[in-house]
DNA sequence: GTAGAGATGTTATAAAATAACATCATGAGC
DNA sequence: GCTCATGATGTTATTTTATAACATCTCTAC
């Protein structure tokens, strides 16, 4: 499922390195406070999902990291700080896409909605009460007690529909 | 990922024999309608996803129709069948468990929401309109074009709930 | 009846995720 | 500082999910 999308677009004009100095530092900020360990390891992988907006595979990042060392590195070395990220709510899965994003404000709410280009491959994190709330009435409605709300809406965003008219 | 549940509940009740029925026969219109070829092996498949109301893997499909016929059939015949039921609108493929789930009201809109139950596995299609127009908002506000929304939701149903108070 | 499109069969392989167990590092308590 | 327990990482193997490439069959339109 190697999804190659010709560039990202959604975030392009954003200074990138900033973006994900930022996240990393909310993120050693956030594990001190918990008393959670943001090891060496776990931080290359939160940076290595950080380093475009587009949501990466495990094995993607898995490549990353066995190139940056030389050496090769098992799939559940990714495995395992992906699940310690997404516990942290530092990182995102996306369902659909079997693959993981940064969370634009992790220590936050974490309703975990996305709108995913099918164009550029960026998926843009919202948080939009009302999409919250909907779910939580018709649940309710039903007698239904929600866990995990996971909205993931394929589409194409507002850079890529200018470049396809 | 064999996620072993105790025991239907969200549905328990139903005359699902009928349910499963009501299906095939709705599907056979559908198709008949469109043009679309529901063959032999599709519909089987059909109704081995429509066995229950929680969401099969397609593997749990094949094994099905290699016991029911004796000799084994190869994972990409299961696969197509799901393809083409998915694209005719009669199987949701729910994408945080890899699996598929008879469609609820084929023919009709497909928003795809789902209440997935932590408890007894069951997948309850629902079509909430609000939930819908929130995400449709949410996106426009963006400039997003929206093709297809994911919406499931894990928690627990509520007879779930009251065995499990 | 025949051609052609679409459906299925067959074999192999890729991609995604986990299991089981060994070893290493870190930090709390002494 | 040392020790031990806990948690993190390494290693090897395997499972689960999904697709590729190509051959053959089967309907349907003509």
């Amino acid at each position: 499922m190697s999804t190659d999308h010709p560039t990202p677009t959604l975030h392009a004009r954003h200074d990138h390195a900033h973006c994900v100095a930022d996240a990393l530092t909310r993120a050693d900020a956030l594990c001190a406070q918990r008393g959670a360990r943001l090891t060496t390891l776990r931080r290359r992988v939160l940076e290595l999902v950080w380093s475009s907006h587009r949501p990466r595979g495990a094995y993607a990042i898995l490549e990353d990291l066995s190139q940056q060392d030389g050496k090769s590195t098992a799939p559940l070395t990714v495995y395992r700080a992906l699940e310690f990220l997404v516990e942290q709510g530092l990182v995102h899965r996306i369902e659909s896409l079997n693959a993981y994003v940064g969370c634009a404000s992790p220590g936050a709410s974490h309703s975990g909605q996305f709108l995913v280009c099918e164009g550029c491959g960026d998926a843009a994190e919202i948080d939009d009460s009302s999409i919250r709330t909907a779910i939580e009435s018709a649940a309710i409605a039903r007698g239904f007690r929600v866990q995990r709300p996971t909205v993931e809406v394929r589409g194409v965003c507002k850079d890529c529909q200018e470049k396809h008219p």
